[in-house]
DNA sequence: AGCACGCCGACT
DNA sequence: GTCGGCGTGCTC
């Protein structure tokens, strides 16, 4: 009889905490601490939550015995990590410049805040229960796919495939048919989606499909239900996983296939320190494992379609609608000059849709940007106290608004600095157009949704989306919430108020937020409606993110803009790290970022340069002066490197003690 | 990130 | 005379 080998007496453990860091305790008398479980551990003065990464037979040289201590309990039962986990946490912590435990518990769910917004899912992928016909371009995506990444003898062999289509050619199904393909070979299948609520529809429909072989993880649920559901997927009890970024990182074993549904959507990227990208990380899992990648949109993100022209992603196109719907009309009207919101052709196109029986959407994209307090006089602009950003006129309330802090205040009636009387809210808010639209038509039933509306009760939108769904609405109006109206039959003119919003934004993606908006919108817009349209208005009919959008020239858009950031060196020709300082006194927040700038300067690589430091677009939010650097070369190496060389010479010169947070890779830079 | 230790201002 | 501000140092 084999006695159990004794258990290694020192532990190698890491904590969540912004330090990265090794700390070796002393296991516990009973041997049950063990690689890949969680244990509670004295550290500095606290008790904390630890992952024990390593153990070993002999402490640390350089370790005075009488530093160490000796872990409090064993948390878990089982392992709930291991090399694997360990390995994707390593080439985060270095990736995204976070210590090692940030990396692992961002990964892991266990009490941390994880901050997936919930809203509204449309439900564009209306998945069939039963495996449909594949139409030949369908078809011949799917053999791309298992040519490419069935084939487990050469995993070096091209295992990133595009689904690039517009809606309702039929991505969904062949996504299916890959992972079912992976399912029946005994392989396991992430399935990545943007949205929370789509989480769970999904899994309902690939269980339906294919038996009870699908989970869902996401933070919606307790956190008690995500750890358990982690637990069953890493014992293996579940071969597929439906979810938001975070499921990326699921423990599943023997990986086939990750699949990144709507690939362009701004919400795989991390909100929150480690500010990670799901893509990227799915990237790297796929490499590690030889797993196939499949991404899929109709508006790939402008980095995803360099990468195709470059043939390091494969492109697959579905070119056909299956159901034959043809796409709307889309009309762009250019508003400059009109004294409403509403231009002729919008209101013409309204009358009509309703004499029609049919139903309208009006979009607004940002809730309240361009809806400001602005003198004709000279120009001044009332602004948040704390957050420098726009005041929003919430005429429910009868006062001005910060979207950021929440500070409000009495709108002044005259102009603060020159006093004229020819100030106020000018501009373009939801509550504005609703008064527009009901004055101009006063026997249309309109109903706007928004998060006041909506927030206030729990299930607001759907109600509000449920009478507009019935026919008891002709008009609805909103932000992006209110998309998945555009599915709904009776929907005939979708109006997009004002399509350039964001186009004055101070962010180089600011064109292709914008262009993909409004693609994205139109291709849904078309699902059922015969002869819709979508009137897209504008101050800049010329601007390509406008004019290719309105054209539905999705590759066209993609060339000019690729050159554009080509000659500014923007990414995707360069690689950005943003380090972002913030302070109550926008004094401290400058000197902490001249100090790691004084030291970033002499060692950045010779293709690499540095813009700011400087203000932040949005400079104050919630009381906290920001002010930033970026830093941009040619690979991400030699900026990694820089990076970590300034931080850690930055931690020694210890001047002011102020928050620096860091992001790889940026999405945005407001 | 916390949390404590530590040295300078307005309060019972 | 103390209470308490947040600067800075440390965490096996």
């Amino acid at each position: 009889m084999n006695l159990p080998a004794p258990s290694p007496p020192y532990l190698d453990i890491i904590f969540d905490v912004p330090i990265n860091q090794v700390f070796t305790y002393l296991a516990d008398e009973k041997g049950e601490a063990s690689v890949g479980k969680r244990v509670m551990a004295p550290f500095g003065k606290r008790e904390l939550l630890g992952y024990v990464i390593g153990t070993k037979d002999a402490p640390p040289e350089n370790l005075p015995p009488e530093k160490m201590k000796m872990i409090r309990r064993v948390v878990d039962i089982e392992p709930i990590f291991d090399d694997e986990e360990i390995s994707l946490a390593k080439w985060m912590s270095s990736f995204y410049l976070c210590s090692l435990g940030e990396a692992l518990a961002s990964m892991i769910p266990s009490g941390r805040k994880i901050n997936e917004t919930e809203s509204i899912a449309d439900d564009e992928n209306e998945i069939s229960d039963t495996s449909l016909d594949l139409s030949d371009e369908q078809q011949s995506a799917l053999n791309a796919i298992l040519g490419g990444c069935g084939n487990k003898s050469n995993a070096e062999k091209t295992s990133m495939f595009y689904l690039y289509g517009i809606t309702g050619s039929g991505k969904t199904e062949v996504f299916l048919r890959a992972a079912e393909y992976m399912l029946k070979e005994g392989k396991s299948v992430i399935y990545l989606v943007p949205e929370i609520s789509l989480t769970h529809q999904t899994a309902e429909a690939i269980n339906r499909r294919f038996g009870a072989v699908a989970a869902t993880i996401h933070s919606g649920m307790s956190s008690a239900a995500r750890f358990n559901e982690w637990v069953n997927i890493r014992r293996g009890n579940i071969k597929i996983v439906v979810g938001p970024r975070s499921a990326v990182f699921v423990p599943l074993r023997n990986l086939g296939l990750i699949i990144i549904d709507e690939e362009h959507d701004g919400s795989y990227k991390s909100g929150n320190s480690p500010r990670y990208h799901a893509r990227q990380a799915a990237m790297r899992r796929c490499s590690a494992s030889g797993a196939g990648l499949i991404m899929g949109s109709a508006t790939p993100s402008v980095e995803a379609w360099k990468l195709m022209n470059e043939g390091v992603i494969k492109r697959l196109d579905l070119t056909r609608r299956l159901s034959g719907g043809t796409l709307p009309e889309i009309v762009p009207v250019n508003l400059s000059g009109s004294d409403s919101v509403l231009s002729p052709l919008l209101k013409e196109e309204i009358r009509r849709t309703a004499q029609e029986g049919k139903q309208t959407i009006l979009f607004l994209n940002r809730r309240g940007f361009a809806y400001f307090y602005h003198c004709n006089s000279c120009g001044y602009e009332l602004r948040c106290k704390n957050c420098s950003v726009s005041l929003t006129y919430h005429k429910s309330k009868g006062r001005a608004v910060c979207h950021y802090c929440g500070y409000s205040e009495q709108p002044p009636a005259a102009c603060p600095e020159c006093g004229s009387l020819e100030a106020g809210f000018t501009g373009f808010g939801t509550e504005n157009i609703e008064e527009e639209v009901q004055r101009t038509f006063p026997d249309l039933r309109i109903r706007r949704a928004d998060a006041d509306t909506t927030r206030s009760k729990k299930g607001g939108l759907k109600e509000i989306l449920e009478m507009f769904r019935e026919g008891y609405v002709d008009v609805l109006l909103g932000t992006q919430m209110v998309s998945k109206g555009l599915n709904f039959p009776g929907v005939r003119l979708v109006g997009i108020v004002l399509a350039d919003i964001g186009l004055y934004l101070p962010d180089f993606r600011a064109a292709e937020r914008t262009f993909s908006h409004i693609v994205q919108a139109a291709g849904r817009a078309g699902r059922y409606a015969k002869g819709g349209k979508v009137i897209v208005q504008t101050f800049r009919p010329a601007d390509p993110a406008i004019t290719f959008a309105c054209n539905m020239d999705i590759p066209g858009f993609f060339d000019i803009e690729l050159k554009q950031r080509e000659a500014l060196g923007f990414p995707p020709y360069s690689r950005i790290i943003r380090f972002t300082s913030r302070s109550k006194e926008s004094a401290k927040a400058d000197n902490a970022l001249h100090i790691l700038a004084s030291i970033l300067k002499p060692i950045l690589p010779s293709d690499a340069d540095m813009l700011g430091p400087s203000e932040c677009p949005i400079s104050i939010i919630a009381g906290n002066h920001r002010r930033h650097i970026i830093i941009r070369g040619r690979t991400l190496g030699t900026l990694h490197r820089a990076a970590r060389q300034a931080l850690e010479t930055y931690e020694q010169q210890k001047d002011s003690r102020v928050y620096i947070e860091i992001d790889v890779d940026p999405v945005s830079l407001l």
